[in-house]
DNA sequence: GCTTGCTCCTCTAGTGGCTAGAGGATGTAG
DNA sequence: CTACATCCTCTAGCCACTAGAGGAGCAAGC
């Protein structure tokens, strides 16, 4: 279980160096520890938290929510009833998001199949997504 | 067709009343027709781009990003070739996100599922999102 | 052993996408 | 005709990074 320098670790995760800095700085992340040239060393679990938050910033959760998984992950034990409201929270969520983006999916797919068979397609992006009926609250 | 103010628009799509400016400001939306008081009045197809915007950015698609699916729905004839093209990465992207997204919902199942049956349910929601094998590019 | 060049460190400042607030005009209900 | 909401513009702040300055540490080749 070797332990890498930050620029591994970067590369492993796919977040950049400053940014994984920033994540440490904000408390998001633990500081690691250092070696004695006073260089940060990750573990291969820092890592798997670091893509994990890489996916789930580009999935579009803020920073506030992920530290709620991250929680939820590490102490699942402490209040069954919590961690299932939480996740129960988020799952609502995730759901309404996957409808939102398969919605697009298809309105894009729609329009390549159209420009495929040398027609031009009517592009209804904006109805895909412009639905206002899927009404929702904040992600916590 | 009835016109709008700012605050109906806001209401009805979702989008703050100061974002819808800031969205005019920075050239995402057309500055719309003022009545003679110097107030902004909004058209029904307004406000379906301001919804579409809204669910794009809640889905994490950058502004550029939404620009040019925007650009894509108004001029979905010139260059076929293009417009697909564009709609190829965008839809690659949204397979990704919609793939990543089912992964965390099943993993917020599983827990859920756990704890009400009593037991306590060991959280993998960080491997369900760390797998760093979907490596992939920026949404252009 | 010393230079070249990469990576690391900290710190400050800038960017994108909003969001809040000041200060003032205009519209609407009682 | 007053009270209050809504609108206007403008500036400043916030979140989540991102870039850059200035300097130290290490590894590889000469």
């Amino acid at each position: 279980m070797r332990e890498v320098s930050i620029g591994e670790a970067a590369r492993a995760s796919g977040v950049k160096v400053p940014t994984i800095r920033y994540y440490e700085q904000i408390g998001l992340l633990p500081a690691p520890v250092r070696r004695d040239n006073n260089r940060r060393l990750y573990t291969a679990a820092y890592l798997k938290r670091l893509a994990f938050i890489r996916h789930a910033r580009e999935l579009g959760f803020e920073i506030d929510a992920i530290r709620t998984l991250l929680e939820l992950q590490d102490h699942p034990q402490q209040s069954c009833a919590a961690a299932d409201a939480t996740a129960r929270v988020h799952l609502a969520e995730v759901e309404r998001r996957i409808g939102s983006l398969q919605a697009l999916r298809d309105e894009l797919q729609r329009m390549i199949d159209g420009c495929s068979h040398g027609k031009v397609a009517e592009c209804r992006v904006i109805e895909t997504l412009a639905d206002t009926s899927h009404r929702h609250g904040r992600l916590v």
